[in-house]
DNA sequence: GCCAACGTTGGC
DNA sequence: GCCAACGTTGGC
């Protein structure tokens, strides 16, 4: 199983609407190396919710239920998107600021390529990050 | 094929 | 609102 983190704009797509829906599509990815990170999804796959530019934080885990297919939203090209779930919602959500702070999480992609908004996230970081959130890993 | 200009993302 | 990073576009 691998792990990914997935950027949204909470006042565009939050965390609390992808809840209430129970499952929701990640379309919307025009950067060609988030879309390689889509195609690289499974089934299974888990993957941190992270709210860009207002909170800047993770806020909670989700499965990847359906593997890359195209994007609807795009006009043209080969886009992809996936179809998530929420798993489980962090009793507290761990800011850009604190991973900043934690020598475990300095290799962060989050850290290094800030703009990257699908992105994969390594083992020791997700379970590091499941404990500091206080969600199972 | 190079590179300057420009647009977008996202942190501050 | 500003700016850094970086991807894309277009002139040459």
């Amino acid at each position: 199983m691998k792990y990914w983190l997935l950027k949204s704009e909470p006042d565009v797509y939050p965390w609390s609407k992808l809840v209430a829906d129970g499952r929701g599509k990640w379309d919307g990815v025009r950067n060609h190396t988030a879309k390689l990170n889509l195609q690289a999804m499974k089934k299974g796959d888990r993957a941190f919710f992270y709210h860009s530019n207002i909170g800047k934080e993770i806020v909670g885990t989700m499965e990847i239920v359906r593997e890359a297919y195209p994007d609807t939203s795009a006009e043209k090209g080969a886009w992809f998107m996936v179809d998530v779930a929420p798993l489980k919602e962090a009793a507290k959500p761990l800011t850009l600021a604190e991973i900043k702070t934690l020598p475990e999480l300095a290799g962060m992609a989050l850290l290094k390529y800030s703009r990257l908004s699908v992105q994969p996230v390594a083992p020791a970081e997700w379970k590091a990050i499941c404990k500091r959130i206080g969600v199972p890993a």
